[in-house]
DNA sequence: GGAAGGTTTAACCAAATAGTTAAACCGGTT
DNA sequence: AACCGGTTTAACTATTTGGTTAAACCTTCC
């Protein structure tokens, strides 16, 4: 039972601060805010995370892993690389759909506080041989004349600008090209395409 | 000679608020740092710019008109628009190099108070004019068969998430890429040939 | 020289905020 | 029923921070 309390709290507290920090970032986030969202006391907080600090730290890593994880499907799956680019590339908008903020928080935190992902990093480099398996299916597939030439770092980058910068920046795209909410999720549907056919285009072989 | 002062106090004041918030955004800058950078008192400050919600509604107009400004070029200049996109990524790319935190700070701070860029908006829409004149040069050129149809809108859009997503996203880029400063800005002169290309492949007609 | 007026500063204030403490609470155990 | 452990709370503390005040400091003008 207490377990299950226990649980419980700490759940709702994950859930509150969550929430907060990816909207407001470490800055803008009060721990009383996160208190009442969790619909607990402040010192409540600190019995269970001791500091802000703490607290952050794995609110943080645990967006920085769902952000990332969502990269693996380049990684893991085995099928061609322009079909994983196209399923990629639905999933990912979706996903960054439903969690607009995730990819600003981490970009803003980052930038204001580079250390924090520096140990998160090697967790990443580990996975190297996933990186050289891609790199190689992507150098198949160019011998077999299926794929042209091109660096995959820039398509990367490409593909996930493309797919992130109209959330991140969401009310200033609404803002200035004047859509309403409805609108804009019909320009989201339509840029899946768009953005899919764009990629695929910059690597296919003609 | 008063005036002098004046100015130049306010100018150092000005600068250093500007370089503050970019960097730290309006939660995270504290009057103190801005008077430390500026080499005066936190008082002056006061003395200058009553408070610090005035303060950063100069600094934030004024980066919002700067960022903005370097659209015009897509609008008035009377070249080809193929023309016209070649020199406005190479122009584009070197202006955010140079003001790296800039795109960021905009976005974070209406994505955080919304209302801080509404009225910004109506100074935009005056310009309804160029907007037209632009997607009429389009359409004749389309017309013409130099171009084939698309919507501007998503091209913009890609444009600009390309050209402003590696510095905004800079320290995690390099991070998960492991370059080095000397490869990375390797990497960005490279980006600029490669976008303008999927950009203008993306809208020439074949 | 000194009065006048804008500029600059040191010292201060009040509110906000991260964090602490000690007591109350509550479920299970004996 | 009394107690023991972990959980929750109200009340408090210390520090940070935006903002104020009154005096000191120029510079200009008479």
């Amino acid at each position: 039972m207490k377990q299950e309390i226990n649980e419980n709290t700490e759940n709702k507290i994950i859930e509150a601060a969550n929430s907060v920090f990816e909207k407001k970032g470490y800055d803008g986030t009060k721990m009383q805010e996160i208190a009442d969202t969790a619909g607990i006391n402040k010192a409540l907080l600190h019995y269970y995370f001791r500091s802000k600090d703490k607290l952050f730290e794995m609110i943080f890593s645990m967006a920085f892993r769902k952000l990332v994880g969502k990269l693996e499907f380049l990684f893991d799956e085995n099928i061609p690389v322009i079909e994983k680019i196209k399923i990629f590339i639905d999933q990912h908008t979706d996903f960054i759909a439903a969690n607009r903020h995730l990819p600003l928080f981490i970009v803003n935190e980052v930038n204001r506080r580079p250390e924090i992902f520096v140990k998160l990093l090697s967790g990443i480099y580990e996975k190297d041989d996933r990186l050289h398996r891609l790199l190689a299916q992507i150098e198949k597939e160019t011998k077999e004349g299926v794929l042209k030439p091109f660096d995959p770092r820039h398509v990367f980058l490409n593909m996930i600008a493309m797919n992130i910068f109209p959330f991140a920046a969401k009310p200033l795209v609404k803002g200035l090209l004047r859509m309403s909410e409805d609108e804009f999720r019909q320009f989201i549907t339509e840029r899946k395409r768009i953005v899919t056919e764009i990629i695929i285009n910059s690597i296919a072989a003609k």
